[in-house]
DNA sequence: TAATTTGGTTTACATTATAAACCTATTTAT
DNA sequence: ATAAATAGGTTTATAATGTAAACCAAATTA
């Protein structure tokens, strides 16, 4: 019954879990606008997002706006499993 | 709305987390039953215990059974807040 | 043309988590 | 009686992680 699965890592980790709620909602954010939702540094969001990519969780574009770069990010199907599958273990340690 | 609030990082952990969340529903145990319920090791549990006390969230008694050593934790009440309040912030992250 | 801003990446450092090693005392086996 | 194993942990060393600070290139503004 009150099993503690293990919580993935990737997902157990306040920044991404925030990156990886958002993109759920919007299925695509720009690097600015994740930045300015989660009120966090660039530096910070650009290594968490490369840990979600290397994961397979999201997909990042390069491209450019005008003469800017422009970062792109959506969740991929895997990413969703498995965010789904950390809410699901991790409500058994919340209730 | 989908405010991110920041994630309380003591309770931000796996083992911590779990902790937490047997003494909430026991109201009083001893290390080797923790152990055994989380699956962690001695050495990875008396680490978390001893950053949970010195939060104030647990109290950890030490006494005798017998001859041996018997340590035994029971969640406070500015823990169990801390527990509610983690709970009711990561909500928003994962809906 | 110098300073500032945009849109990031890289790097260095501090924190954290974890396992391995260790410790003290007790119990069991020889 | 002595040695080996077990109980119940703690301490320490190392690896992994998170984060901010420093940096970079190009574009814009003063």
């Amino acid at each position: 019954m009150s099993e503690f699965k293990p919580l993935d890592p990737l997902l157990h980790s306040q920044l991404r879990l925030a990156v990886m709620s958002l993109l759920l909602s919007v299925e695509e954010a720009e690097f600015t606008f994740l930045k300015e939702k989660t009120e966090s540094t660039a530096g910070n969001l650009s290594v968490q997002l490369d840990k979600l990519e290397k994961a397979g969780y999201i997909e990042i574009e390069k491209s450019f706006r005008g003469k800017r770069p422009l970062t792109t990010c959506k969740i991929t199907g895997k990413g969703i499993k498995a965010f789904e599958a950390y809410v699901e273990n991790l409500k058994k340690y919340i209730q």
